[in-house]
DNA sequence: ACCTCAAACATTTTT
DNA sequence: TGTTTGAGGT
């Protein structure tokens, strides 16, 4: 039992031994950074910590899944089970529901998605008839969420001056009006969204010292993985959890800090030494996954970042074959040629399909090479795009069932009032959503009281609405006595979806009709191996489920195509990152600051140290996009890595990426392979210029003709000035990005 | 109220 | 390029 702290390094070993105070361990990657967490938690329920009072947060479901296997299967089953764990968001939601009451909230609370989320903007921007293309639901719903990661509700909004600012200048002057909007419909439709399971936790730890108490002593342990991407709030939560017995122990990585575009903070993990200033630190740099040629390799790239905290991750593996780039002439080269390397290794090495995974920076990539891979029958398994439970099938059963647990929820209604159709139309659904807006109630309070609301619903439609209430009403009756595949399968049945797709003997339609059968078949399991199994208990997490938590047996043995972003904390044999393009990896959509680039960086190393013996990378001359052919060079980063490591080939295929259909010729065209006869561009380190700490010149004295630098564009010249003195505007052009026009009330301008 | 077809639109990453 | 939206007809 106690042998396991033999098989540990002297850094992971004291990471594991040091049970009390708050600990720091930073873990390079492939330094047995879950190892460390898993062993920890061991060694702590050896020491007689009750795993009741130990709070593990993870980044993903499968992570949790995975560390809880190990335990299982060291301590026993009826041991970890009692352990706190899980991602950010279910264990929150599992404290929220406890306390659901205390924030005005049921305890069968929906949690919103995001196409929830999405459609209920889409919604609101509609009921105030505002411009959808000045309101664009995608940069409404990233913004409301940025705010609530930042803690700035509806009502706080108005004292950021900047923000306000911002919409100001994008003519979204009613960005408030939809933000208050969006945030009293879900709180009328008992409903959550991501955003929310967090902001509500603080605020309950917040206003309810009992509350905050209570999970205070609760947790004596927290142990936090990925600590590098948690957010503001998640920073907040975790200190207020901590503060009682400071037993906190952090891992992370702030080189593998991937999602600040979703509100990750770095900064969170340097913040650490001044929250906990007699805090212990470990660093982890022995790496133990992959070669030495692929540790120097990402070395060398990671070293071009200047925000970091030093470290040296280092390796005793064997040196490895070099990291083999390849120049392609179109995407369908790309995929031709990832296919064809895997055919060749699978045969050299007897190496397995599981055993590769092909990387990209877009889910769109996946595309060519789909096609390619399906031509040479190599098994493949995509993660990311629709997950399972976004399917329209899955979510019209869902949503009848989250409509049984919370009829306020309006989206779920919205969904399938009318699927299959009952004859209550758009024209209806408006006049009822008009009604409850102005009662101030949701609208299945409304179709439930018919008659105590002014209307102007015929009779022939009220009849439908009441015969649809009672659908629900029956279903609702069954909640209490009957388990959760009992219900969802009736619920299937008699609400008419599973007939109408019964009918349907498309290709689709038959696929639909699987798939609702598999969901039936996933309740029928929960039920089977859970003692709480009614159909409130199965809906609990599951808008938390994503495509990785289900994995079926029969991928098992396939080749992996993923987002970089959905590697991360996996490892693979034989990896291939494609698609190293400039405005490709690094993203277009990654502005031109410093910052930006050194995430998109921070990226690519995550993609580089995901392999363990060999690397492949690409890029494409030609790529197929919005419909067209674009001319593309490859990414920056190429030239940053230290090319000792690396053999450049080229492959050149006789077609033109647009002629490209014919089969037989395709296959008979073999490649053509040179080495050594393409030239990076140079490093464009020096472009970029570090502009992180520019000075906040004063700006009342700007004129035509200075020279500025802005912390994003760099370097630039005034061209006009304009607007009265309140609101003075500046058109400059930037070298790097071309002209735009900056507010000076808000630009940050050095006068150079 | 529902169906059909054409035009517009869209591609960053996700719990 | 594939998908979604909206107009117009039934």
């Amino acid at each position: 039992m106690q042998d396991y702290l033999e098989k540990l390094n002297p850094e992971q070993r004291q990471a594991v031994e040091h049970i009390t105070g708050p600990l720091m361990v930073i873990a390079g990657a492939g330094s047995g950074k879950t190892r460390v967490l898993t062993y920890r938690i061991i060694h702590l329920i050896n020491n007689n910590v009750s795993p009741f009072s130990i709070l593990a947060l993870t980044f993903t479901n499968k992570a949790a899944k995975e560390m809880r296997n190990r335990i299982d299967s060291i301590v026993g089953k009826n041991i970890s089970r009692d352990l706190w764990m899980g991602t950010f968001h279910s264990i929150f939601s599992r404290i929220l529901r406890m306390e659901a009451h205390k924030l005005n909230y049921p305890t069968n609370f929906t949690i919103y998605d995001t196409d929830d989320a999405k459609s209920l903007i889409r919604s609101i921007i509609k009921e105030l008839n505002l411009d959808k293309d000045i309101y664009k639901v995608s940069i409404i719903i990233n913004r409301i969420s940025a705010l609530k990661n930042n803690f700035i509700t509806h009502d706080q909004y108005s004292n950021h001056q900047e923000l306000v600012q911002t919409d100001k200048i994008a003519k979204r002057t009613e960005f408030q009006r939809i933000y208050a909007m969006y945030s009293q419909r879900c709180l009328k439709a008992s409903a959550m969204d991501f955003d929310d399971l967090l902001l509500n936790t603080y605020k309950l730890l917040n206003n309810f010292p009992d509350a905050l108490l209570k999970y205070q002593s609760k947790f004596k342990y927290i142990l936090i993985d990925e600590y590098q991407d948690t957010n503001h709030v998640q920073y907040l939560i975790i200190k207020k959890l901590a503060a009682l017995h400071e037993n906190i122990c952090i891992v992370g990585d702030d080189a593998q800090s991937i999602y600040s575009f979703r509100g990750a903070k770095i900064q969170n993990i340097l913040n650490f030494k001044s929250d906990y200033p007699d805090f212990k630190s470990y660093k982890l740099e022995q790496n133990y996954r992959s070669t030495n040629t692929i540790v120097e390799t990402a070395n060398s790239l990671i070293k071009h970042n200047e925000n970091q905290i030093p470290k040296e991750v280092w390796t005793e593996n064997e040196k490895g074959e070099k990291i083999i780039l390849c120049k392609c002439g179109s995407d369908n080269d790309e995929g031709r040629l990832v296919a064809n390397t895997i055919f060749e290794i699978k045969m050299q090495d007897q190496a397995y399909p599981k055993d590769f995974a092909i990387l990209y920076r877009t889910n769109a990539q996946s595309r060519a090479l789909e096609e390619a891979l399906r031509k040479q029958n190599i098994p493949y398994k995509i993660y990311g795009g629709l997950s399972f439970y976004q399917r329209k099938e899955i979510k019209d059963i869902l949503s009848y069932c989250r409509l049984t647990i919370n009829p306020n929820d309006e989206e779920a209604l919205k969904r399938v009032i009318n699927y299959p159709g009952r004859g209550i139309g758009n024209t209806t659904m408006q006049k009822l959503l008009v009604t409850a807006n102005e009662n101030n109630i949701s609208i299945w309070e409304v179709m439930n009281n018919l008659n105590n609301y002014k209307h102007n619903i015929n009779n022939g439609t009220s009849k439908k609405l009441v015969e649809f209430v009672l659908l629900i009403r029956n279903y609702q009756a069954q909640l209490e006595n009957k388990d959760a595949y009992f219900l969802a399968e009736h619920i299937a049945k008699s609400s008419g979806v599973f007939g109408d797709l019964y009918n349907d003997k498309s290709p689709e339609g038959v696929s639909r009709f699987e798939n609702i059968q598999e969901l039936l078949n996933g309740i029928k399991d929960f039920c089977e191996n859970t003692e709480v199994n009614s159909l409130a208990d199965y809906m609990k997490d599951v808008a938390l489920l994503t495509n990785q938590d289900n994995e079926k047996q029969e991928d098992f043995n396939k080749v992996t195509l993923m987002t970089i972003h959905a590697a991360k904390g996996l490892e693979f044999p034989y990896v291939f990152v494609v698609g190293l393009e400039q405005n490709l990896f690094p993203s277009m959509m990654s502005g031109e600051s410093q910052e930006d680039l050194e995430e998109e960086r921070r990226l690519f190393y995550v993609a580089i140290t995901r392999a363990e013996k060999r690397l492949f990378l690409s890029f494409a001359t030609n790529r197929f996009k919005w419909g067209q052919y674009i001319d593309c060079e490859p990414s920056r980063f190429l030239s940053e890595l230290n090319t000792q490591y690396i053999s450049k080939t080229e492959i050149i295929s006789k077609q033109k990426n647009k002629f490209y259909n014919n089969k037989k010729q395709v296959l008979k065209n073999k490649f053509e392979k040179k080495n050594n006869t393409f030239k990076l561009p140079p490093n464009l380190k020096k472009l970029s210029t570090v502009t992180k700490n520019i000075k906040h010149s004063d700006l009342s004295k700007i004129q035509n003709g200075m020279k500025v630098l802005h912390s994003k564009f760099g370097n630039g010249k005034i061209l006009e000035i304009s607007g009265d003195e309140a609101n003075k505007k500046a058109t400059i052009f930037f070298e790097n990005v071309g002209q735009k026009q900056l507010l000076l009330k808000f630009a940050k301008l050095e006068i150079i």
